[in-house]
DNA sequence: GCCAACGTTGGC
DNA sequence: GCCAACGTTGGC
């Protein structure tokens, strides 16, 4: 049964991926690898469904920044990196008998041509009580509010438009 | 580079 | 199952 598209949060380093090596791909999708917490391996794993929209944002950056949007075309499957010896992100525990972390594949939606700082998201409204506004939240992969989602969009397109 | 806030690990 | 030690995240 059909239900409506989840909303999601994915943070990335760009210095180490960015949405601009996203929209480098070939046909803008990649796979979400990497990903070694519980918490955001079950939203991945169990949660996030075809069509599901993701906020990409750049976490460790200067600002850090809400950077564009993106949608999942693929849903979980097994995080081959764990199985690497040589991958940074590599977990003797993950077999591929036995696989212990998962990935999913997103497709790039939009680059946003006016990027939202931290600072900036802290002064919409509609974004008080945002998981990722909490002090200490780190989690990588998390659930974003539909309303929370359409304001970044909104606030990033506003700024275009002021920019322009 | 610092460090607060977490999450994980492993001894007991 | 507790919890101290350790490792990581990520804003500043």
């Amino acid at each position: 049964m059909a239900r409506g598209a989840k909303y999601w949060l994915m943070k990335t380093e760009p210095e180490t991926y960015s949405i601009h090596d996203l929209e480098a791909e070939s046909n803008q999708t990649t796979h979400w690898d990497g990903v070694r917490n519980y918490q955001a391996r079950n939203f991945m794993r169990d949660e996030m469904k075809l069509g599901d929209r993701v906020l990409v944002y750049h976490s460790n950056a200067k600002p850090p920044h809400a950077a564009g949007t993106a949608k999942i075309v693929k849903e979980s499957y097994p995080d081959h990196t764990a199985w690497d010896e040589n991958d940074k992100h590599y977990d003797p525990k993950s077999t591929p008998e036995n696989p212990r972390w998962f990935m999913v594949d997103i497709k790039l939606d939009e680059v946003f041509d006016q990027t939202l700082g931290l600072d900036e998201l802290r002064e919409i409204k509609a974004l008080e009580g945002m998981e990722l506004l909490r002090r200490g939240s780190r989690l990588s992969v998390q659930p974003v509010g539909k309303g929370e989602f359409d304001a970044i969009v909104k606030a990033a397109h506003k700024k275009a438009a002021d920019a322009s």
